[in-house]
DNA sequence: GCCAACGTTGGC
DNA sequence: GCCAACGTTGGC
């Protein structure tokens, strides 16, 4: 089973939204970047993942997710009225994918991105990386724990 | 295929 | 709101 990580701002979407959703599941769509729309093929249904509040005034781990269905054709992008519409792309050859993501739990507190910077063993984790900003990334198993552990 | 300009991300 | 770091776009 892999681990993951995704980013979002919690205006957008955040972990309590996972609760209030039909099955607790929310699509992740939108994604707009082909590494990390790679990385998000990748997944499977089981998959664990961590869930990053970015751009908020507690910016980190926040809760963890679970794929519950693997990468599909993101509706959006074929939607002239959303803002993740691509012209560019036809349901014939979709350009980007989207997964299906459901509650697994809420961390007792969010671990702050400052403590995952200050850690040694997360130094190569991309999170950290200055500048890095994919949106949908890959976790160790070491970095999973690792990260858990500084809750 | 190069690269400058531009837009976006995201911490601070 | 600032700005650094990227990714993307488009002229050549």
């Amino acid at each position: 089973m892999a681990c993951w990580l995704v980013k979002s701002e919690p205006s957008e979407c955040s972990i309590d939204d996972f609760v209030a959703a039909p099955d607790r599941t929310i699509p992740w769509d939108g994604v707009r970047n082909y590494q990390a729309r790679n990385f998000m093929a990748q997944m499977a249904v089981g998959d664990a993942v961590m869930v990053y509040h970015s751009s908020c005034q507690h910016i980190g781990v926040a809760g963890i997710v679970r794929v519950v269905r693997a990468a599909y054709p993101d509706p959006t992008q074929f939607n002239s009225e959303s803002p993740y519409h691509d012209p560019k792309s036809t349901p014939e050859k979709p350009r980007w994918q989207a997964v299906d993501l459901q509650f697994e739990r809420k961390l007792p507190a969010v671990i702050p991105l400052q403590t995952i910077k200050a850690a040694p063993a997360l130094s190569d984790f991309p999170l950290v990386r200055r500048g890095m900003r994919l949106s949908v990334m890959p976790v160790t198993q070491a970095q999973w724990q690792a990260i858990l552990a500084l809750g």
